[in-house]
DNA sequence: AATGAATGAGCATTCATTCAT
DNA sequence: TATGAATGAATGCTCATTCAT
């Protein structure tokens, strides 16, 4: 007993992780986008734990079965989220790439500062995703943010090819914090030289690739 | 969160916000310690929603109606952690305060820069605190921020004195952002480059500084 | 992030069972017994799967919330089910054990045959408990079998002491099998001959054991 | 069992409850088939409470609709797999009755146990399905407990034409339980006797015959 | 007719908070 | 006053069944 159903316990299958289910009609599709925005909105606004199941489908407009049927559960949802969330991003990073040769240090600073700060939208979602306190290894977040250094350590050494692999390195870890720190300069309410000191946040990252 | 369904925070009613009730004997001190160590415990690793009163008790080896004897309620617990953590924090400024004339411009980004990562242990605890995402008027974490950037801001003017009062406080809050930011470079879970990573963002505000 | 709560999955503890969680004032005792009560009735008439903990908790007169304070979850509650069931049996058959020497095959097979029979409330738990299709490995109603097994091997060894081992054992199956039977006759609910062949069953297995 | 919400059973209302649908091309005539043998197999393993159609839909390689365009619901489902596996029960009593003449006490005895232990396809099915505990009255496993036990009777008034209609009719609640148990003993997971348990069993109910 | 997405009542379980002892 | 059992609303998730396509 004890859960007759789980014959995972008897059978060691695959037991495969969920996944999220791909919409095959176009209503389906239409809805999937809405519950996505509507998870991104309700992850940003209150964090994954206190983001409720209920809440998403209710802001998407659709009953609680229908949220189930694309993400069998919560994580999934989360997970969906960040791959929804970085594909953005990295395509966002692939353009830098692509454009880097002609760029001189304010420039590219400028153009890696805006890649997280650039929708206003996802911005609050950016804070929840890259959170730094999601770590469960292997858990998309970390991974995230792994796959986004290691695109701007190909940026740096393709931009100055002379530079250390191990230097590239830690200068795109600086610049990320910096590209995330513009992000919760953005997202915090409002606080007196709030204008003025995401301006000099540019400028200070400006100098660092500048004098790189 | 500090929970955005509690009323209190939108209707501003007659029934006075709970607080903390002081212990009066010294066994009561000990406990509320005790209670308090746990909370930061508990809160810096699961985050505040995850957080169970249950569990706090529990590492506090304390029955849960002890817990709520001193504490009323989960918001007022975090409150008070904010609160015990901000004395901390305050005094560490009001010294180097008291010692700005005397310190130049990287001792002082060294200064400021230790306020935050000197005790690990408090660490990831600052980062739940302080965590912009709180926002909800009144609470606590906002609260915080503004009168630590305040004392920053107080501190750059006793540093230099010609320094206009709008580009001081343009400047704290770069300085406290990069505080911030210093502390969820330590706190990520490990990554290549973490050490030179901390090191140079250490250097950075030092000219930051330096240059001012 | 994959719930940051389960510690479990980074920290592979003991991650102790949960199990019934022992009354202590008297007000306990007393509802425990209740919910057991009510539990034993619902798994009988529905099943597990059927069975709900609400409608246990409804027919214990006691919230969900009390229900769940005692029996963490519905394993459990099945589980201490099986064991108190099992010490009632148990302690029939130890009884039985303890008389043995004076007794012919017709007595022993009737005092056998009564210890699943005996209370008629107890009976139709006895079908569910001890139904054999339950076995997920190391899981209660197995291992209840098999030590009942084992005692009425132990007594049939004690009877006939010259009786071998295998064949002690082999026996103690058909009788156990027979016991149930007899239950199954007895819980069915109306039949024609139901009263005569229940008779017609335990001559049968007095014969068997007056012949052994 | 049989939905004990089901109102249909409590109030015959005038709204005839919903039967299986007779396919009428060959093409349904084989869905059907692999639907009922699906359906079987999920009620085996897991019980009719943990049997959910979907899965049994997608273990015949059927999409849900089609499931329920043939059963209108898990009822229907579980009777028609009743009535498919009586046919076959019935069918075999009936070859049983047309050879009794020529068969003596422990033929029969042999030939009676082995029409539910024959297919052992199928055993797992008949615990399910002849569980005393589905009582819910006109609900099917009743009808055919009834339905063999009558022919029983009639095999034994067949076979020995002086015995009493009602000793007849006790003897074949006592064969029929002897039946069942020995599906048991087959089904049980594996324990210490097994093979020889069985044998005994057997040997048991032939000689029940042979006395008769 | 065939399909599988959509639906929502229902289920097991959790946990902040209260209150009898 | 101190304690921990009691409470029940809220949560994540399931699944029989319906119905638009």
């Amino acid at each position: 007993m004890a859960s007759q159903k789980s014959s995972s316990a008897t059978t060691p299958q695959a037991t495969r992780a969920p996944t999220a289910k791909e919409p095959k009609r176009k209503r389906g599709i239409a809805r999937v986008a809405k519950l996505l925005d509507a998870g991104a909105a309700v992850f940003a606004e209150q964090g994954y734990r206190a983001a409720t199941m209920t809440e998403i489908a209710a802001r998407a407009e659709a009953p609680i079965g229908s949220l189930y049927q694309f993400f069998p559960n919560k994580d999934v949802l989360a997970d969906a989220l960040v791959a929804r969330y970085a594909e953005h991003v990295e395509a966002a990073l692939d353009r830098i790439r692509a454009q880097v040769a002609d760029l001189d240090g304010s420039q590219l600073a400028d153009r890696l500062l805006d890649v997280l700060v650039a929708h206003a939208a996802e911005r609050s979602l950016a804070l929840s995703l890259l959170d730094a306190r999601w770590e469960q290894p292997g858990v998309r977040p970390g991974v995230l943010r792994e796959s986004l250094r290691k695109r701007i350590t190909e940026i740096l050494t393709l931009w100055r090819p002379q530079l250390p692999e191990e230097q590239a390195e830690v200068m795109s870890v600086v610049l990320f914090q910096a590209m995330k720190s513009l992000v919760q300069l953005h997202e915090e309410k409002r606080y007196p030289g709030k204008a003025e000191a995401i301006a000099h946040w540019r400028g200070w990252v400006q100098r660092y690739l500048a004098d790189a």
